[in-house]
DNA sequence: TATGAATGAGTGTTCATTCAT
DNA sequence: GATGAATGAACACTCATTCAT
């Protein structure tokens, strides 16, 4: 009998459940990063945690629900991280500083799951799931960025710029950050960030006549 | 009874043999493209050329051959765009211009060659020699760009930056450029790649002044 | 630790054990009913009869067991049931009308036990005892009958015919009532029987003349 | 690539593959008369037919398709000879016992079809639409027949009952008859047929006053 | 007594690859 | 050159059964 996640009403999950089900997501994440989504078989990732495929199924009914659960975890620790940095950011620029910075910072302490929500985002078919979601969760993240850069221009601090196109840079610079980190291990990861930050800032502003 | 490709020293391929290559990359294209690496079977290539599988495997002894010969093809096309484009830009300002311009136009232009691209750059593990020579490439793209940077700053045109955090945040921006064309179909081109020509450009030029 | 059951010769079952076995066949009973044997898992049975699936694997040591007792219940239920009926007929077609009437209203109030002894019998691998034993009942049945036909035969009640093919036809008739019922609920069952009934007393007796 | 079965307007099926889907099916019909339908797996069958278990996928795109093919298969071998003996009954008795006949006649030859139809009727979930198809054939059968006997009837040939329930009682006997005719080898099966005949006659007849 | 976490064998199905034709 | 029948390994998933608690 499995235990017919999340549905139930007063259906918690014991302690135990979640450590495993906490186990495997992790197991997934570090088998989608270093062998690839294609790859990342229940075999592959029950051996890295040490128990049956079988199990696997037993704790997410299936594959659907573990690689959703993947990409939940991993968006819900970012969002707690960066939530604290952009608090309290006095102009345009700093915020947008903040968030690449901040982005950066995460990437460089979380390789593994960025390395896995890309793999799965660009990912096969079986994902459908999650990576409608996870292209929903970006283009509000694009959103939100275009109407930061647009209330920037309107309150004059930020030059004319389609702020869409704008966002769409940006998110994507910051997107590479992972495949950069992962390719330059010595990175000095504050100047990396300071130099995104830089970049962009100069390509916001309004020019200093 | 194969073909033996490319290692024997006189093997030239015929005519017809090079014209069933093609078609066949071209349905790999397409098929990768529309249904997703992973969908991307040989029984699928196949019945999109017209064809049986086991021919696939008569043209290209390994899958990884054919996917490897889908990325060569589209990388030897793009090359030979940007090429023209690339010549005779006047500062490194324009070159960059160039550059960026001339990649979005392609993007535009070619959206099944590069969304394939990227589905196999991102994808299984059956094509790890292809991800690899593909981040080969991209490597040394980076490189390139980051010597121009480098030769901009040395000359004076270029304020300091990190040339290597810049290019990998250009790079970043084109390559983001096909999802964004898919996504939002009715993007003006030209403007889109005036609008992150500009943005680099404000980004990487000594302020005036 | 388990109830090591029907073996030992002093191992009388407690109360509250054969209150959970009675339980447990009785979810068995609707679970194959309505669900079909091949989708009667131990965890749908333990599902609709409020408990764990291992809770079962301790009362009926086996699958085998449990189907078994399933059988056995409802064969048990019946010939209660058609006992009472058969006693005090005064001929021999009027034993065959009791039988008949008797078996058709049983079918009518018991339907999810006919159904799902009918899809044992019918059914899979893992209960070869269970219909191994389901055969031998019958087979017992269809003498009992044979050999009421035979008495009739030499008393001179009943007609000169097959006894065996006569009560194989009336056993598979009674047989098909369940069936019948369920795809027809309006079905009058006592109008039924009774056409049962006469049909095969006008094949049985002796025709006058 | 698989053969894409049946839809395509043009697409004719080869003889190797017919004789491939033949051999298939009859080792399907084995196996499932013998072994039962639950453990008819694509293993077994393929092992019985001395063949690989994909095999069995390529040339039926899904377990369903085989299992269809089995009852189409048997149906229409069945419905062939009945229909050479229904022809020219001189009176609705005869009619009926030439369908008896028939249906005995063939149940003796073709023993391991009939067994394994049977288990597919009564058989497991996966089978939906094949049991669907048998089910809507089974009543159609029922409904010629209550058809029949009405038209007995109304001309005066047959007593007054009730067409169903005969219906009904005639079939239940005539599929019982491959389990009687297995348990009971040395059955002589025309006497056999003709018993049944003779009972089914007697009990739908207008008795001779 | 009862739970539910865990296993391992088994399922249908997919697919690159082989090979006789 | 080309076909398509055939294989075998891999896949996610199901489930009776075991066992520590």
């Amino acid at each position: 009998m499995q235990p017919e996640n999340e549905s139930a009403g007063q259906g918690r999950r014991s302690f135990i459940e979640e450590a495993r089900r906490g186990q495997i997501v992790r197991a997934a994440i570090e088998t989608i990063a270093e062998d690839g989504y294609a790859k990342a078989s229940f075999a592959r990732i029950a051996r890295r945690a040490g128990i049956s495929p079988g199990l696997i199924t037993y704790h997410f009914s299936r594959r659907e629900e573990l690689i959703m659960e993947v990409m939940l975890s991993v968006h819900a620790s970012m969002e707690r991280v960066l939530a604290r940095r952009a608090e309290g950011a006095a102009s345009y620029a700093a915020a947008l500083r903040a968030l690449v910075e901040g982005f950066v910072r995460y990437c460089a302490d979380h390789v593994p799951e960025m390395v896995a929500v890309a793999q799965i985002a660009a990912g096969a078919g079986d994902a459908a799931k999650a990576r409608a979601w996870a292209e929903r969760q970006r283009e509000e993240t694009l959103a939100d960025l275009a109407e930061m850069f647009q209330e920037g221009q309107q309150e004059g601090e930020l030059r004319e710029f389609s702020p869409r196109a704008m966002a769409v840079a940006v998110l994507a610079a910051l997107e590479a950050t992972p495949a950069e980190l992962l390719a330059r291990p010595d990175t000095d990861v504050d100047d990396y960030a300071a130099e995104l930050a830089t970049a962009f800032e100069l390509a916001v502003r309004r020019p200093t006549r």
